[in-house]
Order: C-alpha cells, then structure tokens, then sequence
RNA sequence: GGCAAGGUAGCUCAGCUGGUUAGAGCGCUGGUCUCAUAAGCCGGAGGUCGGGGAUUCGAGUUCCCCUCUUGCUACCA
C-alpha cells in the first residue's frame, strides 16, 4: 500500500532503551525514553512487524558497589533491590518490553566474555599500561594538560603522582575511517541529524584507543578465563553496552539474534558519544551489522528550570501518572516537545493537553457521536453511505492518515500527533457544516446517518493510529466503535481505507473529564527549606559553598528609584527605573506590588543586581534585580542604612 | 576561542529546490449553533520573518558582515 522501501529489514523491529543505571530512581526522563520505545514497540507489532522491545538494568561499577557497601548490603542484593524498582515500575505503567536484561544475568556475562574474547583474538584489544597522573586524595587521574605546574592536582593543589595501572584497550582508532564512512553512507543513523554532526566532528578530531577493563574494582563482568586475567573486570561501556547483543543470545543461545540489527536504540543525548561511536565501532570489531537508528532525545525541565535533587523538582513519573492518568501523561510527553529538543513539564502545559487535544477534540468528539446515534438512531451507526455524502471529509481524513507512518520512524512522534488531530477537526467541522439535527428535522435521515458514519470511521482510524501512545484509551474507544484493535484492522481500516460494519455506538463516560486545576502541590519550596540545613554534602547542586571571587561576579549597586508605576494587568509586578549613576539608569520589572507602592518607592534607594541578564516579565524588559527579604509576614526591600550616593558598589 | 544548529505572531513551532495579501496549534477576543465535556464552528486582533548590506524583475527562503541563544569542543579562570 504505502510506499515501502525496504520491506525485508522493515518486518523485524529490535527497539531497546538504555539500560537504565542502577545508582538513580527512575525519573521522567526514564519514563520519556521508555514511553517512547513503547509506543514504537506497540506501533511495529500492530502493523505486523516482528518486534522485540528491550529494556533493562546497568548494575555493575565501582559506585554500585560502594552504595551497596554504605547500606551494609550485599551488592547483588542491593542491585536486585534496585532494579526490581525499575522493572515494578515499567510493569505498572504497563511497557510491552519483551526483555528486561540486568548486566548481573549470566548469559550476558557470558556473551560479553564471548565478545571480548572475539575482539582480544582479532587483536582489537591488547593489553598495556594506563598511565596518569593520579592525585591520592581526589582519587582521580587527571590529564597532564590540567596540572598546575604539570604537577600539582587541579582539584586539591597536593601534588600527584604517575601511577601505572594495567589495562586492557580496544583499538577505536583503527575505526575511525570506518565510522566516518558509516555516518557519511547513513545519514539518518543518528538521529536528530543535528547530532550527527557533532558525533562527525568529534570522531574527525580523533579517536585514541579505549581503555576496557580495570583493576580497582570487582563489580564488574571478568575477562574470558582464556586470558587467564582475573584482577580485571571489563569497563562499563564495553559491558553495558553489549546488552544490545547479549539480550538476543549473542555468545549463548542465539535465540533471537535474527532480531540484529536494531531497528532503532532510544537514548538520551547525555549518552550519544558511547552510542554513536563506541558502540558501532565495538560492532565492527565484531564483525556484526550496525544499527538502523540511534535517536537521541533531550531533557526535561520542570516549570523552565532545570531538574535537580537539591531543588527539589524532579518530576516523579508514578505521582504524575497516578495524578493525571498514565496514558494523559504519555500522551503529553510525546506531543509536547520536538524530539531531540528539551522539553518542560508544567501541571498548566500537561493540563492544556489534556483538556484542549484530548477532552475538547477527541472526547467531545466521542459524546457528539454518542449522542447524536443515540437521539437520531437508538445508537445504529452504519457507514456504506459516508462515501456518497462526504466523500471530500474521507479524503481529507486519507490525507492525513497517510502521512504518519513516515513521520513515526523518523521519530518525528509531535508532528505525528499534530497530523492525527487534524482528521478530527474535519469531524468536527462536518458536524457544524451538516447540521445532522437539520437534516433530521427535514427528514433526510440517509444523509444524517452517513454523516454518523463518518464521524464513526474517522474516530475509529484515529483511535488506531492513536493506539500506540494510548493504548487502553483507544481500545476503550474501539470497543465503543464496535472493533478491536488488531492488526486485522489496521490493514482494513489503515492500509485498505476500509469502512466500520454496521454496529451500535456503547454509551461510555467521558474519557477526558475536564481538569480545572492542578492535581499535584508544588511542594518544590518547602522542600528547599526543610533540605538544605540537613543536607550539606550535596555541594554540587546545593547550596554550595563559592569563593569569593565567584561572589564578586555578581555587581551589586545602591540605586535610587526615579520612577515608579504599575504595570497594568498584573497582580505582583511594579515598573521601576533606577538611576545607577553616570547616566546608568535601568528598567526594572519587579514583583514588590503586593508590599510597596508606587509612591512609597519615589526617591528611595534600593540595592540593585546590576549585571543580570535582561529578562522579560509581562512583556516588559527587566534590567536588573532588586534584593528584598521575604518571609511569611511579607517582603521587605535591603536598602542601605543610612543614603549612600547613587550608584555606590555593594560589597 | 573554534565548530555546529538556531533566532518567524503572547507561547510552541511549520515554512521544500527564491515567486501572488507569511502559516498551524495553543492563548486572547467578537459572533453563533445545540449533537457534545463552560465543548464545537465562524470571524478578528497580533509578525519591520534578530539587525545591516549584497545578488535578483522578485528573498523569511541565496551570499557577506554583525548580534543574541543553544549544543559540542578547546582554553583561560
């Protein structure tokens, strides 16, 4: 039917996820990259493509250990631990994942062995010594380039030492050349192509060998016993990575190994340097076939800033799930952004989704179908006459259908949804443009159950097409339609543009209630208090500890307010210009309403953040800060004690 | 600093190889129907397409310069 291009690699569809590492809880980051194969997974097993899904846990590494250690738990218990919370996780939310892989299993320890054996026969890996300069307090190697003094610890300022460490390499120079064709012969093997072309630059620049294994840890999957090198454990991209194999019996039973190549690995692009070219190169090595895709997607934000432990944001998926509806959420987080671009997650941005795409046009669309079979036809809907009547609605709603699929495999998924909803505002329009009640009232019956028909078979297309991101959802829609989702119907109703047999509609609630207000507290402030006085040792996102100069970054000046007025429209918000000195004189928008006036600014002096980014509040540039005190009694202003000359520094 | 991708309506973004009055969704606003979830439909307001220059009969779309944002990378701190 559609324009198929390589119909023989299209029937087998191998979709994985990272294997998510152990030392995080799951976060709407996870949940994204998961939901995501999972609709793809749904998608290709529907349209009869051979799937297998995969996800998983990355258990082994020296910081998995330690965790388990500081708990006083055995590490494989504490690993089990974990990633049975992942796995209890994805069950909840329902993933059609094939294969849940754990790096601890014993067949992918043995493939991986398998393949590193394959690699050290080859001669792609050899072993050598690791030398760096190595500071014993920070435990870390360094890079000569970034002593002090070509000695001296970077972090701590101790002198280090050159410390020669064992180590195993893969040689990921020798593939450079061959990567560079691959990304050059393929250009959608990474997708956004955006990325492609940092991966492109940054292989240009060269590659160095691969340091494979350690010695500093256990917890790790151990050499081949042919190489007779037990204090080495293999590095954990060389183990984590192979899960892609290993899961299909790569080294053991081959099972699934018809699955390889993947049609597509879902990553994060925090990951897309080990994706894009350890991992293809590793494959060469192997002398196995290189993935179709790798599609790497962005972050999320929480309300525009950045998600964080200390600020107490991270956007829990089950308590967002559990609060809004797990297929409202899945649904939002595939329509919401652009893949490859970060997106933001806002109860409003969520809540607009539901009410306005999912409540007003698909539900509303649903009960106007309902009620009118209901009230005109006891509920009989029959469709051979929707193509007599409303033949330019079906092409119109064939226009759309049409283009999807390409957009899916191009992980295009927003523009997919974007395109499924225009079919429904074609219903929606017919319904106003026909006036079934009119045709009723004038007795032309045929054309008004046509009509119905129509209505009918766009939602039940809708619902099919839909049904990847919203599986139950749509079957509940389906069922109301008298079918099921199946891929029997997809072929008649998709692929064949066939009509609904005559059934009678089900009377079911609305699926979209309509939500008026936020279901979750944002409970972000109270956390901030109540966290930072316990938690000190979170000082990389925290409130952490800065030296001076970083304090005397921010320019603080003493400025007098020479003008004040309301900004109109808005509740907190007062426009202030505030004479620096020297003619410096600075718009500034700030959310002081609800305490001063206007009048009670006029001639004062405030103390003013002078080097901040301009920012626009209401539409209004804002040129600096002012700083104010605020607590439950309210807010007061930090005005100098005694007047200081205009434009006074603060230090 | 280098490289890359971007800067298009209040917001999120489409605009292919240059061609009539620059589009969509949301939001805002006026009107209207009643089958429907304060839903639907029709209409409207709102854009110097970051700025400047060049090529062209004609540029959001090509070229040059500038500027800002983001990412990767380097380096300074």
């Amino acid at each position: 039917m559609q324009h198929s291009p390589d119909n023989s690699s299209c029937r087998k569809a191998y979709i994985t996820t990272p294997i998510y590492y152990v030392n995080d809880v799951a976060h709407i980051g996870h949940a994204y990259t998961t939901v995501i194969a999972d609709a793809l997974a749904i998608y290709s097993r529907m349209v009869g493509h051979d799937t297998f899904f995969l996800t998983g846990t990355d258990e082994h590494g020296q910081k998995i250990e330690e965790a388990a250690k500081a708990r006083g738990k055995e590490t494989q218990a504490y690993a089990d631990e974990i990633s049975g919370k992942f796995k209890a996780l994805w069950d909840e939310f329902g993933i059609s994942y094939d294969k849940f892989i754990r790096t601890t299993d014993t067949e992918h320890k043995q493939g991986v062995q398998f393949a590193f054996q394959k690699m050290f026969d080859k001669g792609d890996i050899y072993k050598d010594v690791y030398k760096g300069h190595y500071c014993i307090s920070c435990e870390t190697f360094f890079p000569k380039i970034q002593l002090v003094d070509d000695e001296f610890c970077p972090e701590c300022g101790k002198p280090t030492s050159i410390v020669e460490e064992e180590s195993y390499f893969f040689r990921l120079s020798d593939y450079q050349d061959r990567l560079l064709q691959w990304y050059h012969d393929n250009p959608d093997c990474i997708l956004p192509r955006s990325k492609r072309n940092e991966v492109i630059r940054f292989v240009e620049s060269g590659l160095e060998d691969l340091s494979v294994t350690r010695t500093s840890f256990d917890w790790g999957v151990h050499l081949p016993e042919a190489i007779n090198d037990p204090k080495h454990v293999m590095y954990v991209w060389l183990d984590a990575l192979m899960n892609y194999l290993t899961a299909l019996g790569y080294g053991t039973d081959n099972t699934h190994m018809d699955q390889w190549p993947a049609r597509v690995h879902l990553i994060g692009k925090d990951i897309l340097r080990f994706h894009a070219i350890y991992w293809p190169a590793f494959l060469m090595s192997l002398e196995m076939p290189l993935p179709k895709h790798i599609a790497a997607h962005g972050w999320w934000t929480r309300n525009g800033e950045k998600m964080s432990k200390s600020k107490g944001n991270v956007v829990n998926p089950k308590e967002v799930a559990d609060a809004y509806g797990l297929e409202n959420f899945r649904y939002f987080m595939l329509r919401e952004v652009p893949f490859g671009g970060d997106g933001d997650f806002s109860q409003r941005a969520l809540i607009d989704r539901i009410n306005s795409d999912l409540g007003n046009d698909l539900g509303n669309l649903l009960n106007r179908l309902i009620g009118m079979s209901g009230k005109y036809f006891e509920g009989r809907i029959e469709s051979d006459l929707v193509g007599k009547y409303y033949q330019a609605e079906l092409n119109a709603m064939r226009e759309s259908i049409t283009k999807l699929e390409p957009l899916l495999f191009e992980m295009q998924i927003h523009r997919y949804l974007e395109e499924l909803w225009r079919p429904l505002s074609v219903a929606n329009k017919a319904i106003d443009q026909y006036q079934p009640w009119t045709l009723m009232k004038e007795g032309r019956e045929e054309e008004a159950m046509a009509l119905n028909g129509l209505i009918a078979t766009i939602l039940a297309n809708v619902a099919v097409m839909l049904h990847p991101v919203m599986p139950k959802t749509t079957t509940a829609i389906a069922g109301a339609l008298g079918f099921e989702i199946t891929q029997e119907n997809y072929e008649k109703l998709i692929q064949k543009a066939g009509m609904l047999a005559t059934f009678t509609v089900e009377k079911i609630p609305p699926l979209f209630p309509r939500i008026e207000e936020a279901v979750l507290v944002e409970k972000t402030e109270e956390k901030k208090i109540e966290k930072a006085p316990a938690k000190t040792e979170e000082k990389e996102e925290g409130v952490a500890m800065i030296g001076i100069d970083q304090f005397f970054q921010t320019s603080l000046k003493i400025g007098t307010v020479i003008q004040a007025e309301e900004v109109p429209k808005s509740k907190k918000l007062l426009l202030l210009q505030v004479d620096l000195g020297d003619g410096d004189v600075r718009q500034v928008v700030s959310g002081i309403k609800e305490w001063y006036s206007p009048e009670a600014l006029l001639d004062t002096q405030v103390c003013l953040v002078a080097n901040l980014k301009p920012a626009k509040l209401m539409g209004i540039k804002s040129e600096g800060m002012v700083l104010a005190a605020k607590d439950k009694e309210g807010l007061v202003l930090m005005r100098p004690e005694k007047p200081k000359k205009t434009g006074t520094a603060v230090s």
